[in-house]
DNA sequence: CAAAGTGATGGAAGGGCTTCCAAAGAATAA
DNA sequence: TTATTCTTTGGAAGCCCTTCCATCACTTTG
């Protein structure tokens, strides 16, 4: 059988209160006493055994994340960040993965009431206000990360700012006209993205003109940020003949993708013709030379994971609000030229 | 406070081991008894706690996956398949991930000791015949997966069958020449991938041609498999002039797109001039029009948590040696013409 | 009708730790 | 010296379950 706490306090002489303040560092030891119960430990290869520890300090140093099924960059990123954190942090990550809604509801529950991790993170997903509230009213951690809920701490990047540094660097390089391509209005990245556009144009008196901008309403598919939803954005655009616009900025690589392959097939070039800049700097990206939009992926999981930490640390300062948003960077390749 | 089985069993007015027995689907439990307790956990919301549990049963329905830290597609579908598996049998999934080697022993030594898990996985890392000798003798389960031990289950794709079959679609092509660039030679999986295309030629009769081989020993990231070394490599196959070969097998998609680059950049076309193939499937290869051997990603990563929990639970045939090799499958696109 | 068997149930013990309280010992003050 | 305070230590109780054994209420059998 296992070695227990008991075999190595009988091997130390000593009771198994001062081997487990010897195991938890606990300042009031003699250095003489602790000495002993470290050889014996050795002489034992003792381990503590984390259920036990987790039981009986009501801890278990462990956080759950769940996560749409990760499809992509962006998740292997972020992952990789919150992974890394943790594991500074002493603290091991259960992953709940969720496949479609019922699931999400499920590992919610679960994870609310089995106790078996500290804090969770929610990433990409929503909360409907009854969970939320009961989470909020228990004060079991939750961070969000890339979404956002009245009540709870959450981290997301800054969509309106990432489409004003993409939109402003179109005007810098002097294009006079911006067409954008955006996915559907009904989500709230699109709806924020569009926002910074505007409000990049109107910083520089420049009118927002309904006929350069295309939301792919159309396409159902992942809120229609997919590469044939960009392809025929982009065709709408070149309809416009003469008057098709000098550049565009696309809500995300992956529809930019679409129109680069509509642009070339209309036998006009990049950026000669027509200058794109993207959003997310997914793999391809730089690949196919588009200059993009990067969000701070590998940072928002830390973020989130030091915050989440402190959370069930009680570190003091965590009543006021968290809503955090990190600021985006513009990657430069060769899709627009200048 | 929390509810625990002593609320239930109070407010149903029964003793905790039926209370214990209803929860774990005991069968003997009359109807009556059983429906009273369920009454009485619904109404105080009552979850056995989770850690408890462990605890008492000495199982914790935990599985560990360590895995090198996941970049590229490979491992997001891995990863996928072992995190849907373990859902679907009941076990969450702790992640362990490593950055660098000292990390894996760490996690090794963790594992075997800390009983936090049931079982581990180890993905894509060598293991020591000392660990492996442990693992072995406290009887704990592990499955290698894309590795293999002498004293330890595995599970891998056949990169011998898989090379076989990128070959002969070239040599069923009709191509005369069909050179091959490879890893470095010191990994394993350049090895094996050599020794499949060696087989495939020789099973049709032809020679393996020296001049028409090239591993990328030069390089040292990634084991020679990244996009310079596949490039400088399809360079000296094309130095050959009127000799360079008419077609290619590269081992690894990451290679081929670097060598596909050395191919355009001296006007040549693919599939006209030279024919190429590569190996992995990664996101990039669709994109490119690249065709390649598709490892079982997803598959490998299910069989490997069967596996795994099958020996956690004890299922019978479990002795015998489980060395599984999961076949590849060649998936068509552009890059080879026909 | 008693004896033996059957099935459902209660609850103590045990899983391995932390923590608190009491006690012993050491150090200081009076 | 004795009284007082401070440190260090031992170990019981508690964390929340599962499981085993004893018990009790019925059946069945002779």
């Amino acid at each position: 059988m296992a070695v227990t706490i008991y075999d190595v306090a009988k091997k130390a002489g000593v009771g198994i209160g001062t081997v487990s303040r010897v195991i938890n560092k606990s300042p009031q030891i003699t250095d003489a006493t602790k000495s002993r119960v470290l050889v014996a430990i050795k002489a034992l290869n003792y381990q503590p055994h984390t259920v036990a520890q987790s039981l009986a300090r009501r801890r278990t140093n462990t956080i759950g994340c769940i996560i749409p099924f990760f499809t992509g960059f962006f998740y292997l990123e972020l992952l990789r960040g919150i992974q890394r954190t943790a594991t500074s942090l002493q603290n091991d990550l259960i992953l709940y993965s969720v496949d479609n809604k019922s699931n999400k509801e499920i590992f919610l529950s679960r994870v609310l009431k089995e106790r078996r991790v500290d804090g969770v993170l929610l990433v990409s997903l929503e909360i409907d206000d009854d969970y939320a509230e009961q989470f909020s009213v228990q004060h079991f951690p939750i961070v969000l990360v890339d979404g956002d809920h009245a009540v709870l701490d959450s981290i997301k990047v800054d969509n309106i700012e990432g489409a004003r540094q993409a939109t402003n660097h179109l005007i810098g390089l002097g294009y006079p006209t911006i067409a954008m391509i955006d996915g559907q209005l009904k989500s709230v990245p699109a709806r924020l993205r569009l926002a910074g556009y505007k409000q990049a144009l109107a910083e520089h008196g420049r009118a927002f003109d309904e006929s350069y901008f295309v939301a792919c309403d159309f396409a159902e598919e992942a809120d229609g940020f997919n590469k044939e939803a960009g392809y025929v954005a982009m065709q709408r655009l070149l309809d416009l003949g003469d008057r098709r616009p000098r550049s565009v900025f696309v809500s995300s690589d992956i529809q930019a993708i679409g129109a680069m392959r509509a642009i070339r097939e209309r036998s006009l070039r990049i950026p000669e013709d027509v200058a794109v800049v993207g959003f997310d700097d997914i793999e391809l990206a730089e690949h196919v030379g588009l200059t993009t939009v990067k969000q701070p992926t590998t940072r928002m999981g830390q973020v989130a994971v030091d915050r989440l930490i402190a959370k069930v640390t009680c570190k003091p300062g965590l009543d006021k609000e968290f809503k955090q948003k990190l600021t985006t960077e513009l990657v430069i390749r060769e899709s627009c030229g200048g």
